[in-house]
DNA sequence: CTTGACTCCGTAGTTGACTACGGAAGTAAT
DNA sequence: ATTACTTCCGTAGTCAACTACGGAGTCAAG
């Protein structure tokens, strides 16, 4: 938190937070991470809020949050907005559900074509070709 | 089939298809369809096979295919390839299941989180921050 | 025979989340 | 003090699947 902890060049910031230093100045440009003053010299240094600040950016990507949301998310961070973070989940989560049934459509369908072109071995015409060639 | 029933613009191929003329001109720079020969004037013309193999590419990129799979998928059209056919549906099928395990742990954690945020109204911390928060 | 819609073609822009490049300047080690 | 590694910063490139734009040529209708 006090200045006096932040001791990491951007080097060992990536190393510690697990990202490379081009994602570290993307997130600064985006918006998601300050830009530490330049302090001694011309490097700048940052310290364990800037590595934890990415790691919930990370944490919330994992949930399939684009950085926009956790953009949104990083203004609820103090924990005291609750509802509308909730908001934000609620969304993520029908997007995620919607996804979700598309991808179990394909899941059908594709499997259903598989097992039909397995069973199809040698004959005349594919079933997968087929089903794409009807529509 | 024969050139003759050649008849339609790119527009109108475009409208029979069910995408734009700017689709068509890409899927042909792509290599997925063919550009036809200038007949009478400068004017490409375009047949019911053309139409097909739009309906054929946008089949299978509702399966997920992607468009350069679906370039494998053309070479195989006329069905005499089930065997390879099979294989990049079963890759795709790989794929498709790798994403929907994704989802469907996202929407664990999700629901999850909505549901604890929704009986911490009002209260002290945000359960959505802080599950971000711990990683 | 002019107007207006359409076609041709290449190039460039879009979105999202980075990744790469390049040159100058700072810094650590020998 | 020279070498070698970082850092700084902006710009540009990547991937996918389009979408948009611009200017010239073509075509059918009035
Ligand atoms: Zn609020
Ligand atoms: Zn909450
Ligand atoms: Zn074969
Ligand atoms: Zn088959």
């Amino acid at each position: 938190m006090d200045a006096a902890s932040e001791t990491l060049t951007i080097g060992a910031f990536g190393k510690a937070a697990g990202v490379n230093v081009e994602t570290i100045r993307f997130y600064q440009h985006k918006g998601l991470l300050l830009t530490p003053e330049r302090s001694y010299g011309r490097i700048r240094r940052y310290g364990s809020a800037d590595v934890a600040r990415v790691k919930f950016v990370k944490a919330a990507q994992r949930l399939g949050f684009s950085l926009d949301e956790v953009g949104q998310l990083l203004k609820l961070e103090d924990g005291t907005h609750c509802g509308e973070a909730a908001e934000l989940a609620a969304l993520r989560l029908a997007d995620v559900r919607s996804k979700l049934a598309d991808l179990a459509r394909m899941e059908t369908v594709l499997s259903t074509l598989v097992c039909q072109c397995q069973a199809q071995q040698g004959r005349v015409s594919c079933p997968l070709i087929d089903a794409l060639h009807e529509n």
